[in-house]
DNA sequence: GCAAAAGTGTTTGGATTACACCCATGC
DNA sequence: GCATGGGTGTAATCCAAACACTTTTGC
């Protein structure tokens, strides 16, 4: 960090957290958006962010947004790329880092806020234009979330808490934007430690499927002491 | 962004970038230091790394950091993580984002300057305490060199354009940290698009291996119509 | 000839693929 | 009974690991 200007004239740029929450129902995987109530872009559909408060590490904004939005708290959030072209922002200079969080879309009831006339989901491969440069924000996340669902076990933070198979299979044909055989993903599946609830499906006019639950404790010791790693 | 303090106010941040330049010779993989030649932390070893300035993306900012140290012109630069903790900086707020150039070690000529009261080359694995929080991106960042180099055919920036299979191999052994067999590992790169320059190495005093050199052009065919994909 | 590393072929077992088949439920 | 998806087994194939062997150079 050699300061060839002098380093005060610097400080003058603002810097931004921009926040894609993942969603997914019915074969689909979905981000939430907003509707924006503020200048720039008003009335435009966009990703909710903010800019980084003075006292706020990175996450702790990713945190603050989501819950603000969302209401759900304790949730795990990834970091994605970092967006700076000077121009980005029609205001100033804003640098924007994007994160992305894993809901369970059904637990969640997002609603207008003072940032957002209105909310809605919109399955990723549907959406259109967003404001700012949000169309790249969301793809290149979205692009790290699929890198991330073969290999680490978050698929469940995006599933029902119990789940079927069937479910898991759609999540993972839809993030790889393939079908998969059945029987296959399921000798896939089968050293991953899930718990079988015993539990069946309930009004569906086919054989129920059983349903089950991820096992984390399991799983975090199959880590530790079997070198066992998450692999789809 | 619901500016729900007065936008303005903001305006009161730094946002740096800070430069990892990986080189590879003779089995290792290296970065390169500089003895900070100011403050904070003047002299003590760091990455290179500087503001960015107002009208710079942050992919400029970062060949520039790179230019003004190797003199080294057109590298591929990679985007790395961004850390932000409030107290990462004695001075003030500044959030860095984290770049990766690679070099071809034996090319490049770095020296002192203004920055860098000294600079030196050490293998990754043993690099000891660095400045601010440089160690955890240095590590991050070499993380991230690692994934790539099974997935992207970044390896040959590192080498020498001339370069033997066996040092193809010591430096995916050096990224793994472990041995592989020189059989497969051949089998392996099989079907990477390699042009053999039936070259010899020279000044060995054992059977002397061939030379070869990445065939770019047909690799980028490969990748377009045959929906080729590079894996190591 | 010997040391050292280059370079290649074969065998084996485990994983992946394709596909066929049976099962349970609602209507 | 039939439509719909749940759930499982098998054979064929591909791939990766292990290992042995031959080749070429300097001394």
């Amino acid at each position: 960090m050699g300061y060839k200007i002098k380093f005060d004239s610097f400080f003058s740029y603002s810097f931004s957290l921009d926040c894609v929450i993942f969603g997914y129902e019915n074969g689909k995987i979905y981000a939430l958006l907003i509707k924006r109530a503020i200048e720039p872009f008003i009335g435009e559909w966009a990703i909710p962010g903010d800019l980084v408060y003075p006292d706020e590490d990175l996450s702790d904004a990713a945190s603050r947004i989501l819950t603000e939005l969302t209401k759900v708290d304790g949730v795990t959030l990834h970091q994605g790329q970092t967006f700076g072209k000077p121009k980005r922002h029609p205001q100033g200079r804003v640098i924007t880092n994007a994160y992305f969080a894993l809901v369970r879309k059904e637990d969640i009831n997002a609603e207008a806020d003072s940032w957002a006339e209105e909310v809605k989901w919109l399955p990723i491969r549907e959406i259109s234009q967003l404001a700012f440069d949000h169309n790249e924000i969301v793809e290149s996340t979205f692009e790290l979330l699929c890198q991330k669902l073969k290999r680490e076990p978050i698929c469940f933070d995006l599933l029902q808490e119990k789940f079927t198979l069937n479910e898991m299979q759609q999540l993972y044909e839809y993030s790889q934007n393939s079908e998969l055989d059945k029987a296959n993903f399921r000798k896939k599946v089968k050293p991953i430690p899930l718990i079988n609830l015993h539990e069946k499906q309930k009004n569906v006019k086919h054989r129920p499927a059983n349903l089950f639950k991820f096992d984390s404790q399991r799983y975090s010791e199959l880590v530790k002491e079997e070198n066992y790693s998450f692999r789809m």
